[in-house]
RNA sequence: GGUCCGUUCGUCUAGGGGUUAGGACACGUCCCUUUCACGGAUGAAACACGGGUUCGAUUCCCGUACGGACUACCA
């Protein structure tokens, strides 16, 4: 039997990195496998319901480069893939587990429940107290059948008996027990015909074929009910294998990243930006903030999951090689922004001149700079060492796209006076009578030049530095030179005599 | 509170009954470099605790502590 996973995020806003990852371990078993890697859209919460999210998801996915072969927008045969377009099917099955006897109608109100939890401590609606309460277990027949007729609003419950022990075999955590004692009559249909995640969830994943689930840990405690709804369903011969990941927490203090943990951090937690009208809610994403999204699978690969051995830097290919489920890791995994920057960086570097070229021109053009190739290429090989974001290209390059806004006056005065002045203004002429404006050849030239003045090559190097990038922070000054072309090299040169001077 | 899950350097982790417990990020020092980086070398830094089992436990078992998730007509 062929593998078919899927990646089913709720459409409430932005998608967050552990989703992104969630994603990204379902496809990378899904590629191994030779299988079918399916996005579905579970937005059965109409409360929650974020216009755009749905695009956001898309979007993201598109981003990292892990596309799925079936889905909400992909397409498949087993559509539709969007659970608020499946809503009869989700009252037909609920219906069918009503009459197998494997769950039951509820009218009770929700102002009734809250009433029970205000007086009971504890209270969970479940088979020790359902006798008490308003359902079709404890009313007569003729009693369900009125307030039916009556038009009385309901939900659907699972049916749990105490007493028997559920064992899941994880794939992550091997087996883990629990008693249908503590579980409660979970609602699987609400009062708005809508179904609640563990319906949706187990139907389609039926429906759908699904081999394996992969998800967060946060769903561990509910998977029993999730068992319980195969058996009643009969399905159990086909119930996909569980596998529970292991959350990420915040990189500093208790508990899981969450998405205001971006803003509080001063890093993204999102794959891309999102836009709003309300300036609060607008976030800065990884793409946003510069990384690349090769670094950013890499990262979010090994945050909670390793192979044996040191390897650190993995293409996604070989992430699909290597990749196993029984290596996940069993505990949560801080966020370690320091090191997503470090993958960027490793990255950047690693990128042909090419590439780096399309990742720096939308930054290039967002600050009205050159764009064409042969420029973003030169300034990607000037500054690739350098940088950790690829807004770094234009951020700390700016002076290769742009004259010297400020120089280091500091360095300048403790670097300038009369006598490298005067050298200085003999070496101007000098350049612009170069007819070789090659960097190797310049460098040779120019500090052949500077002995036979008798000057030290380092005051005057430095005062050639500040001259062209401002500061003393940038790439080899003669490659600088040679990028920036004669006439641009000799205008910045003069320009730092009349501001030295 | 209850249920379930977890615990190797500050962080991400490899490992596994007998090891000088390995790597990476971050950090310190040095080298390279007339800048900043890159790169190289090196240093400091961990098996939560207590009981077992065993000739021997960081590794297996049980407790304790601590951390986490869940406990909605949200997912």
């Amino acid at each position: 039997m062929s593998v078919r996973v899927r990646f089913a995020p709720s459409p409430t806003g932005t998608l967050h990195i552990g989703g992104l990852r969630t994603a990204l371990y379902n496809y990378l078993l899904a590629k191994q496998k030779g299988g079918t890697f399916i996005l579905r859209i579970e937005d059965t919460d109409r409360t929650r319901y974020v216009a755009g999210a749905e695009d956001y998801i898309i979007r993201s996915l598109h981003w990292a480069g892990i596309l799925p072969d079936e889905g909400q927008s992909f397409g498949g045969d087993k559509g539709p893939y969007r659970q608020s377009d499946r809503k009869e099917i989700y009252s037909k099955y609920a219906a069918e587990l009503v009459e197998r006897g494997a769950a039951y109608y509820a009218f009770d109100t929700p102002e009734e429940l809250d009433a029970h939890r205000a007086a009971t401590e504890n209270f969970t609606y479940n088979h020790s107290v359902r006798g008490s309460l308003s359902n079709s277990l404890s009313l007569s027949p003729d009693q369900v059948t009125a307030k039916m007729a009556a038009g009385t609003a309901y939900v659907i419950r699972l049916k749990v008996d105490g007493g028997e022990e559920i064992v899941i075999n994880d794939l992550i955590r091997g087996s883990v027990t629990f008693n249908t004692s503590e579980l409660d009559d979970k609602v699987l249909l609400k009062a708005d015909g809508m179904p609640t995640y563990h319906l949706a969830n187990i139907v389609d994943d039926h429906l759908m074929e699904i081999t394996h689930v992969i998800r967060g840990e946060e769903w561990l405690p509910s998977t029993a009910h999730h068992v319980l709804l195969y058996r009643g369903f009969g399905w159990e011969g086909t119930m996909p294998v569980f596998s529970h990941l292991p959350l990420i927490l915040k990189p500093v203090g208790n508990g899981k990243l969450s998405k205001r943990d971006g803003a509080k951090f001063g890093m993204p937690v999102f794959p891309l930006n999102w836009d709003s009208e309300v300036p609060e809610e607008r976030v800065t994403g990884f793409d946003g903030a510069g990384f690349m999204p090769e670094a950013m699978v890499n990262f979010l690969a090994l945050l909670g999951w390793h192979p044996s051995g040191d390897q650190e830097i993995f293409s996604l290919d070989e992430l699909i090689q290597v990749f196993s489920i029984e290596q996940i890791g069993k505990s949560g995994a801080r966020f370690d922004y320091e090191k997503a920057k470090w993958f960027n960086q490793k990255y950047i570097q690693a990128a042909d001149n090419l590439t780096l070229a399309a990742y720096i021109r939308p930054y290039a053009k967002a600050k009205g700079y050159r764009t064409d190739d042969n420029f973003l290429q030169m300034v990607a090989s000037l500054m690739k060492e350098r940088v950790t974001f690829l807004s770094d290209f234009v951020e700390q390059g700016y002076y290769i796209f742009e004259p010297v806004r400020e120089y280091d006056m500091d360095m300048v005065q403790k670097k300038w006076n009369p006598a490298i002045g005067s050298v200085f203004a003999t070496l101007i002429e000098y350049v612009e009578g170069q007819d070789n404006f090659e960097a190797v050849y310049l460098e040779e030239s120019v500090k052949g030049f500077i002995q036979s003045q008798g000057a030290k090559p380092g005051d005057i190097l430095t005062l050639l530095r500040l001259a062209l990038a401002g500061t003393m922070k940038g790439p080899a000054v003669f490659d600088m030179a040679a990028a920036l072309g004669q006439a641009e090299t000799v205008a910045r040169l003069r320009k730092l005599m009349s501001v030295a001077g």
